[in-house]
DNA sequence: CATTTAAACTGAGTCAAATTCAGTATACGG
DNA sequence: CCGTATACTGAATTTGACTCAGTTTAAATG
């Protein structure tokens, strides 16, 4: 978006839009996307109203700028978050540890994705980039045999994702902190608890894995959908 | 927010503000919050524009209206849908077919609810009384021992709105349209499949329902929280 | 260095749309 | 019918996003 400097340090343009992000952000959060004032932003990023709109299209462009870095280095943090060689239950529970930290510490700014999806389609590409991050996890779990080969991975991701969702909200309402237990439980349900679970592998067929027998019994339920 | 009608039938008055809030919503869902001009709305409602602003303190006040009948309805709706003698599955059942259904064929207003709620508070209210219908269910479920005493209500609450609401965007986006199995699969996991539950009893103390091993096994790994 | 010139920036001006309000129409009580 | 309170109107005001003619900056050139 901001016109391709040739003569100029990269580095610095990089810098002024960067500032220009971090005062929308801030405002944003503040305020809200109606209350705030591009003049304001542009203030408050010791630039004139005018250049604002050399580096934006307009101010829906510019809270698709904040929302867009919001969820790619919220990527780049789930990816760190995770221990590569731990179970696949372990890297669920990192990463629902990891995300809901993160949305209930950020509340406001993941509030104004909404705000940036109607306008037209691409804005959802960062969002969607994150969500592979889960579907990585759950991919791997099946070809390491620790999930079933048919496991509704997009369906189970719906589960994952607006489970924690709606319990930010929740705990936002209530104005608690961060609670280990709704990930706890949402893994529980997603994928059994080991002694559900070994309940479950002495009833029926031995398995390889805790959470192979939850999510069989959950695919007898399935009918068609899904990637 | 009219001015009470003292002199005047209160049901022409009511009429007309419905007829403003119909338009509202017909342009809202049209060409979303910041397309609709209030011009256009009045224009629709057949009412000059300081008229709206009569009924509603301003645009946002107007969305909270057209948001909050959306919900007040989607309650009677969901009361209406659920037989009161069912089993607590199948009313779980019923009431997630019944908001699944009405928030895809409605998407739209639901999308907007995003839109009404950083504002003030009681914006919520409405949708706060449509989530209670879930409550009733389960605390009903709990009083007829169909569910066990410390049911963790107030998280299985945000897993069912929360996953329904993200598996009727994933449908939306893919253009599809209601998925049964979204519902199935949800109980499922909540709630257990009858077999999976049916399993459970047999391995461990039997119990006078489907759901009450399944959630009893969840409970293993709660901790604090919740209502 | 002085000069050229393209990029980067500025902020007063434009304009669309939300909101207000002085004035008009309507309907009810007496 | 009249008086008056209420409902309504739409032109005028205000607000704030967005534009653009002009200014500043700094890389490139001789």
């Amino acid at each position: 978006m901001p016109a391709t400097p040739r003569h100029t340090s990269r580095a610095r343009v990089e810098a002024k839009e960067s500032s220009i992000l971090d005062a929308a952000e801030k405002i944003f959060a503040q305020v809200g996307f109606d209350g705030a004032k591009v003049s304001d932003i542009a203030r408050a990023a010791l630039v004139a109203e005018g250049t604002v709109y050399l580096y934006y299209k307009n101010k829906q462009d510019l809270l698709a700028g904040v929302v867009g870095r919001f969820w790619t280095q919220l990527t780049l943090g789930a990816e760190a978050a995770i221990e590569p060689d731990a179970t696949t239950r372990a890297q669920l529970e990192q990463l629902g540890r990891y995300h809901l930290n993160s949305i209930l510490e950020q509340f406001e700014v993941v509030s104004l994705t909404y705000r940036a999806r109607p306008q037209q389609e691409q804005d959802l590409d960062q969002v969607r980039e994150y969500v592979r991050v889960f579907d990585r996890i759950m991919q791997r779990g099946v070809d390491r045999g620790e999930l079933p080969k048919n496991t509704p991975i997009g369906q189970l991701r719906d589960v994952f994702f607006g489970t924690l969702e709606f319990s930010a909200r929740t705990l936002k309402l209530r104005e608690r902190p961060y609670d280990h237990s709704v990930v706890t439980n949402l893994l529980a349900i997603m994928v059994g608890t080991s002694e559900a679970a070994s309940c479950v592998s002495k009833c029926k067929e031995p398995s390889n894995s805790d959470l192979m027998n939850a999510i069989k019994s959950i695919q007898k339920q399935l009918k068609a959908s899904d990637d």
